[in-house]
DNA sequence: ACCTGAACACCGTTCAAGT
DNA sequence: ACCTGAACACCGTTCAAGT
């Protein structure tokens, strides 16, 4: 029953812990984007085989579950100034710098749920701020999570190559005007709306965009907030 | 010079096709989901080496981007009754449907912005209706953007594996329902409002919370349409 | 308890060679 | 023009074996 019989007076903690396999995940991820993290890199990077990784962590998934949090430990919240759509705004825009900041940091968070640590300290903060400006619980708790899935949604697309195959080689300005010549070369009888709307539709730049949804969304919560959260109906629109 | 010389009387044109590359990655997508779908397996599912693939398409990006437009080949666009509000929530709903009804759906498309035909026939119906509703030109396509950029981005939330590593084994109100647990059992002094949250954010179904956000949007669209689209001026919120 | 060697069953992509 | 064989340089994961 003597189990600890080790007497090591060097803690010597075990070479690797699943802080240490995180960073090193995330040093990988930096230098060779999300296609070349691999579990042989990160071990490399870790001067030690793949099979080790395996004792601190279960799979591939897990360890990009770690990763995904990781990615939001210096992420940080607006200041308290300003009204509630000033602060939520500010979030949304922070959020997205912060996720641009991080290479294919969309790619590796996109669709993966599992709120660490960090995560949670930021929604903790945000829930208190939804509540003082006079959500109901039950609004609270769903404007924390349409935001951010709006926000990780959008800087997917903005992260992902645009125009997939041709992403290297020319710039962003190029691919967008190219695609608005392709545009006003379709058929006039049978799209007639795209190309009219060549430009509107290319010519506006992921800020702009994100802008634009973001004022939208920050618009309903307004109306959501003067109807008072709990007179609204399902199936009463307006018209 | 005489190059086509082949005077075989049945066309017997090369055995495969874009098209048949395609629908074959259709049914691989299908059959293994996007984790399985590899060029191996597709050039199988043709009776073929993965070598003769790259004939007829330069990657596998390219096939995905392929992939991508094939996916929305059966999407319908809503009837034309009620009014702009009730289309642009039936667009929604329907391509959210659309999306979850084929395995990993999202996951393809997310951050895929090259649109193929049978995008562009969807985007010149849909872009018709804005305008007709009374949406500037510039405001017509960022709505175009705006709506299909959230719809993908809350599928693919939806359609990813709850918690990551946990996803098979338990459902997903189990799964939920757990989450509300641990949150419940949070220190209460550094995290009140995730505590006494704690239902209100684990417990509504992804439907509601799509339906929400969804309905924010569309509010937000409504204050946009009455105001004028350029009436509208940067920094000048409603504090 | 923690790490390695070696293997298994895969990948995407290239390219000379066949027809 | 279109497809194959064979190879290259990788993958994630397992598991007996070492210390």
């Amino acid at each position: 029953m003597a189990v600890e019989s080790k007497s090591d007076d060097a803690p010597s903690q075990p070479g690797l812990t699943r802080q240490a396999l995180v960073q090193a995940a995330l040093r990988v991820l930096e230098r060779e984007g999300v296609n070349g993290l691999s579990m042989r890199k990160v071990a490399a990077e870790l001067g030690v085989k793949a099979a080790s990784l395996y004792w601190h962590v279960r799979n591939k998934e897990e360890l990009l579950d770690l990763l995904t949090d990781e990615l939001m430990a210096d992420a940080e919240a607006p200041p308290r100034e300003g009204g509630w759509r000033e602060q939520l705004r500010e979030y949304c825009v922070r959020y997205r710098r912060h996720l641009l900041g991080k290479r294919d940091a969309a790619k590796v968070v996109a669709g993966r749920l599992v709120p660490g640590p960090h995560l949670l300290r930021l929604m903790e903060d945000q829930l208190g701020r939804l509540r003082e400006a006079g959500f109901s619980d039950a609004d609270a708790a769903m404007v924390n999570y349409a935001l951010g899935a709006f926000v990780q949604g959008f800087v997917l697309q903005e992260q992902g190559p645009l125009s997939a195959s041709e992403a290297m080689g020319a710039g962003r300005r190029e691919v967008a005007t190219a695609a608005g010549e392709q545009l006003r070369r379709l058929p006039q009888e049978t799209f007639p709306h795209l190309v009219a709307l060549a430009d509107a539709l290319t010519g506006p730049s992921m800020e702009d965009r994100f802008s634009f949804a973001l004022e939208r969304l920050l618009d309903g919560l307004s109306t959501l907030l003067e109807q008072g959260s709990d007179v609204r109906k399902e199936g009463t629109p307006d018209e």
